[in-house]
DNA sequence: TTATTAGTTTCCATAGCTGGAAAGTATAGT
DNA sequence: ACTATACTTTCCAGCTATGGAAACTAATAA
């Protein structure tokens, strides 16, 4: 898919504060549709709804184990993320490495 | 403003291939809301309104001067995008070191 | 086979985004 | 004062997102 539609897509699946604390769950363990849905209130339907759409973006994908549908965090496409933060980066002056001792101590603020 | 709903506006202003390009724009130089409309095709009703979204996401500010109102990148709120990944990130386990490489390396691909 | 469980998909209502057009505001020019 | 320029805001129409309810599919249990 073009990289353009991806980064929409993405970048909309991140923008619900729902959709991201999905996603730290999920950055912990698997978890079944069920224990999603029991979590955060939301009955089967509309939890599946935002798992297709976090699916679509590539953020997470399923497996099967007879009836139950575990959802795992997909790691990989946060680097396309970094790609693009990197790519702005890329325009700044001075700021690059600012940025990279942000990221690299671990995204605290001093 | 807290948080969670910063993140909101943030990426849903990012979820959106126009308001990106808009934001590539301005990591070069600083534009007015006219100049800016003519690049896009867009009315300046329309334009204005993207504007204002991006500015709601604190990506962008605007100066005035006299009858003009210039734009600009405001670089700093990246840090916020980059706490959160790399927020996400403390969870991987091996895999932040691959992220910090990406990124130092200008998010290349290999 | 029949009933239950786990999810998905469809239908519908509500709410929000997007863009053009047009009205409104503020600054500059004559 | 009057006009033009640079935006912003409002109004309206069309499209999309979201969630619950209910219908539907697939896998397990009895």
């Amino acid at each position: 898919m073009e990289t353009n539609k991806r980064l929409d897509l993405i970048f909309f699946a991140l923008a619900d504060s729902r959709r991201r604390a999905i996603l730290e769950e999920l950055s912990e363990d698997k978890k079944t549709v069920s224990e999603l849905a029991n979590n955060f209130s939301l009955t089967l339907g509309a939890i599946s709804k935002h798992l297709s759409l976090l699916q679509e973006a590539d953020l997470i994908y399923k497996t099967k184990q007879g009836r139950q549908v575990f959802c795992h965090m997909n790691f990989d496409i946060w680097k396309e993320v970094a790609s693009y933060i990197s790519m702005q980066a890329k325009f700044w002056n001075n700021r690059l490495d600012e940025l990279d001792g942000f990221i690299n101590k671990g995204g605290r603020d001093e």
